[in-house]
DNA sequence: TATGAATGAGTATTCATTCAT
DNA sequence: TATGAATGAATACTCATTCAT
């Protein structure tokens, strides 16, 4: 929708230049060190401009507004986890293989675009729009439907426990953000232990057969 | 255990006043629906006020600054919630009915008491000192050892099955705190499926027995 | 609409002390002065602080924003144009008579108060709501009711020449107006040779009588 | 008679290219669409340079700066305004024909070039250099000496009532500009019955016959 | 001839805090 | 015990201008 003649505000994505490509990542860098290190209430533009040894006007010049930055970060971070979320259960059929292909590949993620993803998780719990209303829906839609659709599919085959579908994906979403709070709170923490016992805490959890 | 944020003034909390007590009180109440109400971003001195039908300025006279309102509010909160826990399971012996306990009272807490625990959890989890650093270990720690020591005893028993401490402790607490995650995004939510699922999620997850 | 308690903004019009009274008038003088010295468009919040010798935030704590202030101050200025206006011709019945009355009213009292007057029609002329819509309608309504009615009487009666009324209201209104800009361009202007000849002026370009 | 405000780059009116030359007419467009669009206070550069679908510092390089565009623009409307008018007096000889012809020509013109009329007028109005002062008088001064040469011959001559040379101008100034006022306000409205009534009226007011 | 990049000064507004009463 | 008054620092954002290319 955006003219190509709007002042010299950078135009849309397939219009970017070199330097401008670089210069907006290198902003986005800048938000997730600031985020992580100040915390969403204090990342001022000031905060992230110095981070970025850039003009606080410069960041506007950039993204129109604070806030469009912050969203493209969470957008960037959270596209990037579900891509590789995505890949890891192509192919696999099985639900308990897909699931476990689902976590390792989340866990994965997580473990080694910590800073990421801590920034964008803090951004996406605190920010709220105008308006007043959390941006709890922007980022997790597709990431949560792939997530029940292999749940669902695992209790009408009869590998997992029949439960309600809100439920067990809630509570497999909690236990995989467990390493989102786990690096947010100890930015250099190990998360091996971690990455080993979860999916088979999952499979306990959810599986059918016995009691 | 008080918090270091307390402000001296009026009087140490030995030497309050009736009305103190009472105007201590409706403050925190009236920080808990701003928080939630309008997020912690915006809960302003100014809207805690508003809400509480008092000047802005007789915020500051009861509470230091509001870093002390907000910290006071977050430790009630959980010392609340450590009470409730800490009786449920006094006098429980057995690993798994201990754990039972905790959950049961841990998410009845929840479910009875969720602005108050939705508030203290975005405050703790969205403010930082004037230095930076977070709120993470202020409010959790009672908690975190009692449920610590439910693993780790029945672990050694045999009851649970055998891993890292942090790791089983913390995927416990995470499972329990989806109940505070879900009444923070929908306030209304009705747990009681969620309550009913919760324990034999985690026994099944942390059981010894078979494979 | 305004609720007691809403922080430390001062209330509704009814419940102002004696100094807020006295501050806001304080304010509306110097942002007089400034629009008159500095012009709308100069006229910040900042400049308009500093005439009145008290920090810009005190500004937006007597007038909750800066447009809130200037549209007070035309509002009182057209308010008391307006209040003079209608106090003159009241009791008047020939419509000649009322013209007379209404148009003397007018340059008496665009010449005693002719600070407020020159701000007042700069900022009415110059400000645009956050949407973009200018102020034409807000504070001219009353006044060119009242006009309008004259000369309509004047016409019915057979005093006035016939012609479009708006045509007439507005060729009036822009002949009594030039009071005004002479004053904006030359703030120490004599008026009284334009206060002699306006209304002789008028009765000639309005009346019936030869040709 | 050219502004002091011009600027010097890229060369002085007597060695603009061709292609220049439409350069500069085609911001000077764009600027009166973009205060008349948005108003004096909102016609930002980077407004200017979207609606001539040109860079903004490509405006900065035809036009010394901001200010020079915008007295231009002012200037170039008062000259073609001004051309109009005195084209149109000439060869006439009579003051009440002249005032006439003077009339018509400075209405008619209004009513076809409203929009450039329009922002020019808001410019002048609203414009103040660095220093603070309006300008009132770049414009306005050839075109207001025909016309009190006019007045003053129609009043020497008999013609028109005698009274001081600068309330007749001043008024006669304020008939017209009406037409101004009108199209600012309602940019699609029929100046038809004011031209039809205005020269009349002017005369009425304006004739030394009877009383 | 024209532009994208970058900036510094300025804008209105928010807000926790201080203080005299 | 409580408040209204006042403020300074910080906030996001705007904008005319500069400059290397």
């Amino acid at each position: 929708m955006r003219s190509r003649f709007e002042g010299s505000v950078p135009g849309s994505a397939n219009s970017r230049t070199f330097i401008e490509t670089a210069r907006r990542q290198q902003l986005i860098d800048a938000a997730v060190a600031t985020v992580n290190e100040l915390g969403y209430h204090r990342a001022s533009l000031a905060e992230i401009a110095k981070r970025a040894r850039i003009a606080k006007s410069a960041v506007v010049y950039y993204f129109s507004a604070k806030e469009a930055l912050l969203l493209e970060l969470v957008e960037t971070v959270f596209a990037a986890l579900d891509e590789q979320v995505v890949a890891a259960v192509d192919g696999v059929s099985e639900p308990a293989a897909r699931l476990q292909a689902y976590a390792d590949a989340y866990l994965a993620h997580v473990d080694v675009h910590r800073q990421a993803v801590a920034a964008a998780v803090e951004i996406a719990v605190s920010h709220r729009t105008a308006e007043g209303t959390p941006l709890y829906l922007v980022a997790d839609d597709a990431d949560t439907a792939l997530l029940r659709s292999i749940l669902r599919a695992g209790m009408d085959e009869g590998t997992f426990r029949s439960m309600p579908i809100e439920v067990a994906t809630g509570l497999t979403e909690s236990v995989l953000d467990h390493a989102i709070t786990l690096v947010q709170r100890h930015p250099g923490a190990d998360l091996g232990e971690l990455r080993a016992q979860v999916v088979p805490y999952l499979l306990r959890a959810l599986r059918a057969q016995d009691d």
